[in-house]
DNA sequence: TCTGGGGTCCTAGGACCC
DNA sequence: TCTGGGGTCCTAGGACCC
């Protein structure tokens, strides 16, 4: 109801570099210091601080590429620790929600909500919001307003770049064509690679410049998304504000290794631990699938190796949500695309067509799996309140094979009793 | 030597049917 | 040169996002 008054405005609160920020909350030495977060395996830049972002050093590039700054200029290398930034995104996101009744979790460190100017000094409330978070947390986020979720979006990238200090920008009437102008249009929401370079062959520039295109050009010769794009600058909501709960269509868990793999036994141990994960995940939601993915990939970087990649579909004669099912069949997969000799980099488990537990068809041949859907939900249980994977199935095996690298990890000083902050008072 | 993971949505094209 | 036409359903793959 309140999402569809015309006068609502969408805003958008955006944490600043956030893993960064969620290494100096425990780490005070880091601030004002160069500092970066690292993919999984330790592999890519994930995360910049706003020093290295001037350093010109781009978001993903390989930290190998980039040793030689890292000497130079003393940046501050931190694994990703996603149990940290979990919590805290929690602790913000709660903060945001007891005081708005509709709010989207977009993302780990993204909220978009509804402001209604009519009962709220917008400018003010965002500006006490964003100290409050600063005051609460220690993160400090930036806030941008406007009447769509692609005009909010890009009144937050003007407030970063345009006003860093007050980390708020509001896109008004009066205000909004020159600020437009001002936005490259590679900088707007929706707007990636392919459709740089196909906007720039035609002339278009600026988010000034998309606002003023034809609608109906830009739907015949891109694609429907990209014409509500350019309603969204206009000011014409075109995209939702999702503010319930929404099952996952897709789950999906995979993992590079650490080093190539050729034994079958670990590809299984690998493949076992991601349809477990999955399987949980799917239960938190109270899905049930008829069907599961299965790949394989060789490292897509080495050309001196033979390469393969391959993806298979499991089908089940009914739908089933528990852990040991899932596994059997995803290493029924893994033995029907396994080649031998081949050097693996990768491997994962995708659930798709999820449906829930109230759509299940019985069926005339089979029972339930009833037994088995009380085991998985009873390890759940015990897995949920002494950690991931104290009880796991034997396949899955010790993940010292195959598991992540991440030399350079931070404590988990929110989340896990032996890693709380500890202070040395000795001089 | 070393190159992330988990999502969403759209479209083109093939299979199949009448 | 022509080779029927039109619908639906499904899947693979691309583009994009954080």
């Amino acid at each position: 109801m309140s999402s569809t008054k015309p006068d609502n405005l969408i805003a958008i609160i955006d944490c600043n570099n956030f893993y960064v920020s969620c290494e100096r909350i425990f780490n005070p030495k880091l601030f004002n210091k160069p500092t970066v977060v690292l993919s999984n395996n330790d592999g890519c830049v994930i995360a910049r601080s706003q020093e290295v972002k001037e350093l010109g050093i781009p978001m993903g590039i390989p930290i190998f590429k980039i040793q030689h700054l890292v000497e130079i200029h003393d940046i501050q290398v931190y694994s990703s620790n996603f149990s940290l930034y979990g919590d805290i995104s929690r602790r913000i996101m709660q903060i945001i929600q007891a005081e708005n009744p509709s709010v989207e979790l977009y993302s780990i460190d993204e909220a978009f909500i509804t402001l209604n100017p009519r009962y709220r000094d917008v400018e003010s409330y965002c500006e006490d919001l964003k100290k409050r978070i600063l005051q609460w947390t220690g993160i400090p986020v930036s806030i941008g307003v406007g009447k769509t979720k692609t005009l909010a979006k890009i009144a937050n990238h003007l407030a970063k770049k345009l006003y860093p200090d007050k980390g708020v920008c509001i896109l008004d009437e009066i205000n909004t064509e020159e600020l437009l102008q001002r936005v490259k249009v590679e900088d707007i929401w929706g707007v990636g690679r392919q459709k740089t370079k196909f906007l720039k062959l035609n002339g278009i520039f600026s988010a000034l410049d998309l606002k003023r295109a034809n609608p109906f050009w830009v739907q015949k010769h891109m694609t429907i998304i990209s014409r509500h794009t350019v309603d969204e600058l206009n000011g014409i909501p075109k995209i939702e504000l999702e503010d319930d709960f929404v099952s996952k269509k897709t789950i999906s868990t995979s993992r590079s290794f650490r080093k190539n793999i050729s034994s079958l036994s670990v590809l299984e141990n690998a493949v076992s631990s991601h349809a477990a994960r999955a399987a949980e995940k799917l239960r938190t939601q109270k899905g049930y699938i008829t069907s599961l993915g299965v790949y394989v990939s060789t490292n897509r970087f080495r050309d001196d190796l033979p390469q393969y990649r391959q993806f298979i579909t499991v089908n089940f004669p009914l739908a089933i949500n528990d852990t040991a099912g899932i596994i059997q069949a995803a290493i029924q997969g893994l033995h029907a695309i396994f080649i031998p000799e081949l050097e693996y980099k990768k491997c994962g488990v995708i659930l798709n067509n999820i449906i829930r537990d109230n759509q299940v068809q019985e069926s005339l041949f089979h029972s339930r799996r009833n037994k088995e859907e009380l085991l998985s939900s009873s390890i759940d249980t015990i897995n949920k309140a002494y950690g991931l994977n104290t009880i796991k199935y034997a396949i899955q095996g010790s993940p010292e094979s195959w598991s992540i690298k991440r030399e350079k990890l931070s404590q988990s000083y929110t989340t896990n009793w032996n890693d709380l902050l500890s202070i040395n008072l000795e001089p």
